[in-house]
DNA sequence: TCTTGGAATTTTTTT
DNA sequence: AATTCCAAGA
């Protein structure tokens, strides 16, 4: 039976990866190129290990990018094996981290009930931290500081060693909010993304019992894009498997896009120093595209230096080239997408609708894409951007499960307390606040103490009493009812409905999105059913805050995918379309200063080329608007280095004096297309339509030049001598000097740098800001 | 305490 | 363009 299955599960393997799945003992390190069977070396390895290796799946840790890959690796192993393997490991590092924290919460200052603060969570705390440790917001944004301690947590460096760092007056300023954050999390009894890393690894750092039971029940360890792993993910995987040595990293330098999240390539580069003599195995061959989309991705990333060097060979033969294309804007681009995808249905029945993607860099650049689709009626769905955890109503109501399930949760006591309103407002909040910084009791518990509240305001002691009364008996059903059941109860106890009704005309959509999460709630109690005795609210709060974009992506409804390309990491589409590439965006205007970003942004390139099985497109604008203002583009110096003859070019910008570009210019777009247009009918935009090239610098008449300051009329009349260093004097600023000018007309900005350092630059709007002429 | 209207600010990517 | 911030008023 199990030579059978040994064969099964070799069949049809390239050498490389047959290497890969029949290792098993020793570290081993798999530089897996895309497209090139990576997750069915992981799924075989493992189910090899089980059933041909007698390993028992609990002693068998995966760590996957998403929870929805962590699903899949675990349904596909137990279709090879016919049976689920029960109690192995799979998820993210952070899901990982949470499950190991639940058992050790009591080591590090927390109980098992902790909750988890997403980036909104903390970054509220830390707004507050600031402002109690006297630091500027204007000066330093809480951004900043957030996203400068979460860079400290990810390499692992401690308040303390933070402090004896911290020279410059940013960086005590963090260590200072560094600290009492890790307070105020603790006194919540809750941790952050980052502690979900930080703190199981100090938990096995000190605490040798803990980390010797792990060592010996996770005896094979998994993990995959390696390459995008952390200081802390390194540490663990260390500490976990540094003994044994039974691990198996899958990872590729060239896709590593997450360097700003602390992701730290050396992990690839180094993994020989912790894990000696590793067995190296390559998977080069590509089993998704076209050599035509291969080639492209190729020749883009050989521009990248430092990098372990691979080419990735085609299986597939030649298929359709790789297309370029310019047009005018983002609604015209978006049009482009469109019509193409739909003349390409048109053409060929056997292309769905999910086997398209639109990728882009930045979420914003949805928008465009969504009102052409909407416009077309070609259903979508739109992955990551607004999170469904991140909308209004569902976070109001996550605000009275956390503080159901964690008392101590203050993030969650403030939202809840909060809506629906119930006469208790800032005044009394605060002085909640001040009564648990000065006794050390969550806010929940002061609220619960007459003490404390014998010094408000009557009327507030009331409200704040129904409050307590209701969130103490919804907590009391916490421990035998279902989520679900829960929920209802509080949003028929809250009267949320009205509230929401009460709200204005988006009240359908959010109650929508109330009763899904209710269904969600029913469904993870049905799917998760008991792990470590945890209650199913825990569970359900847990899950909550940790799902990635992707993983709420169902693929029963026909439709096409648009996301950002970091989101698109590990998928694959027959036909994929990559917007937006202009300079400024992709790459990102900030990746000029530094080569190393610049690189990274490469790298999205190539992940997004390598997303493409069949055929690839990639679209840049002439002009977009960006922030409200239109800019003027020009196509990406990525598409610069890319030879004419790997890439056929195309434009939406007709030559004929008919169509489009014309409706354009005359300011109408609804010709009569639109309506024609839809089911089979083809829009006009067949490529013996477009002209082949044109020179880049027409342009549509009467279109202004932006950027530069081309109307001396109009400056002379509105703008009396605003010009860079100019001195100029705003009521509430004081006096600064012009460091940038931007925009036309009304629209027309300045960025101003203050001599008040604590202000710094400013961007104000001249029609607005009311200047006067500063000092000499 | 809550509502309001105007002004300022914002966009890089995510577990 | 859309959201968030803030001060003044109800």
């Amino acid at each position: 039976m199990s030579m059978l299955l040994d064969e099964k599960l070799t069949a049809g393997l390239n050498p490389a990866q047959r290497e890969a799945v029949l290792h098993v003992n020793g570290p081993i390190l798999v530089l897996a190129g895309a497209g090139s069977g990576k997750t069915r070396v992981l799924t075989s390895r493992i189910a090899r290990l089980i059933d041909v290796e007698g390993v028992d799946p609990r002693e068998i840790l995966a760590v996957t990018f998403t929870n929805k890959a962590a699903g899949e690796m675990r349904e596909r192993i137990g279709r090879l094996l016919g049976t689920a393997p029960a109690g192995m490991w799979v998820g993210t590092f952070h899901a990982i981290g949470a499950r190991m924290l639940r058992s050790s919460a009591h080591l590090v200052g927390r109980s098992s009930s902790y909750t988890i603060y997403d980036q909104d969570d903390s970054l509220g705390v830390i707004k507050r931290l600031m402002e109690r440790h006297g630091i500027p917001q204007k000066q330093f944004t809480p951004r900043g500081i957030q996203s400068a301690i979460s860079e400290a947590k990810n390499k692992l460096i401690s308040t303390a060693e933070y402090d004896t760092l911290a020279m410059d007056p940013f960086s005590k300023a963090v260590g200072a909010v560094y600290r009492s954050l890790g307070e105020a999390l603790q006194l919540a009894n809750a941790v952050d993304f980052d502690d979900l890393l930080v703190l199981p690894v100090r938990v096995l750092q000190q605490n040798q019992d803990k980390l010797e039971s792990y060592r010996r029940r996770f005896r094979y360890i998994l993990v995959d894009e390696y390459q995008d792993t952390n200081r802390a993910q390194y540490e663990l995987i260390k500490l976990l498997g540094g003994v044994h040595g039974n691990v198996c990293v899958v990872g590729d330098d060239d896709q590593s896009i997450y360097g700003w999240r602390g992701a730290d390539i050396r992990n690839i580069l180094d993994f020989n120093k912790d894990f000696p003599e590793p067995t190296i195995v390559r998977l080069e061959e590509n089993y998704r595209s076209t050599p035509q989309i291969l080639d492209l991705a190729n020749a883009v990333i050989v521009e990248n230096t430092g990098r372990m060097g691979k080419t990735l060979r085609a299986t597939h033969p030649a298929g359709e080239t790789v297309t370029v294309v310019r047009s005018l804007d983002e609604r015209d681009e978006a049009d482009f997408v469109v019509g193409e995808m739909m003349a390409r249905r048109s053409a060929s029945s056997s292309l769905e609708l999910n086997d398209v993607a639109v990728l882009y860099r930045t979420n914003a650049q949805s928008r465009a894409l969504e009102e052409a689709l909407r416009r077309h009626a070609v259903p979508y769905r739109l992955v990551g951007a607004v999170r469904f955890y991140d909308r209004r109503e569902i976070r109001d109501l996550m605000g009275y499960l956390k503080l159901i399930a964690n008392p101590a949760d203050d993030e969650a006591f403030r939202r809840a307390v909060a809506v629906p309103k119930r006469g208790l407002g800032e005044t009394t909040i605060e002085q909640l606040a001040e009564a648990s910084r000065l006794t050390g009791l969550p806010m929940f518990e002061g609220a619960q103490n007459a003490e404390i509240t014998g010094t408000l305001r009557p009327a507030a002691r009331v409200a704040l009493a129904e409050f307590v009364r209701l969130i103490s008996s919804l907590r009391e059903r916490a421990t035998e009812s279902a989520v679900d059941e829960l929920l209802r109860e509080l949003v028929e106890s809250i009267k949320y409905g009205d509230y929401l009704r009460a709200e204005g005309p988006e009240s359908a959509e959010r109650l929508d999105n109330v009763r899904e999460l209710m269904t969600g709630a029913a469904e993870v109690v049905a799917d998760e059913l008991g792990e470590v005795g945890l209650r199913p609210l825990d569970h359900f709060l847990q899950r909550a805050t940790l799902v990635a974009g992707v993983d709420g992506m169902n693929a029963d409804a026909d439709a096409v995918t648009l996301m950002t390309l970091h989101n698109a990491k590990g998928l694959e589409f027959p036909v994929v379309f990559i917007t937006g590439l202009e300079d400024g965006l992709f790459p990102l205007g900030k990746a000029y200063d530094d080569p190393k970003l610049l690189e990274e942004e490469r790298r999205l390139l190539y992940v997004g080329i390598t997303r493409a099985e069949r055929k690839l497109y990639m679209t840049y604008a002439e002009e977009r608007r960006r922030n409200g203002e239109t800019m003027p583009a020009r196509q990406s110096s990525f598409l610069d280095g890319i030879s004419d003859r790997m890439v056929e070019k195309r434009s939406t910008i007709k030559v004929r004096s008919s169509g489009r570009s014309v409706m354009r210019a005359g300011g109408t777009m609804m010709g009569g297309y639109d309506r024609g247009f839809g089911r089979g009918a083809r829009l006009g935009l067949d490529a013996e339509e477009f002209a082949p090239r044109q020179s880049p610098s027409a342009r549509r008449p009467g279109s202004p030049v932006p950027g530069f300051a081309s109307a001396p009329e109009d400056e002379s009349q509105d703008a009396p001598m605003f010009t860079i260093g100019a001195r100029v004097k705003h009521r509430k600023f004081g006096t600064g000097t012009i460091a940038e000018l931007a925009g036309v007309g009304r629209d027309a900005k300045v960025k101003v740098d203050f001599d008040d350092e604590t202000i710094g630059r400013k961007t104000l709007v001249i029609a607005q800001a009311n200047l006067e002429r500063g000092d000499e």
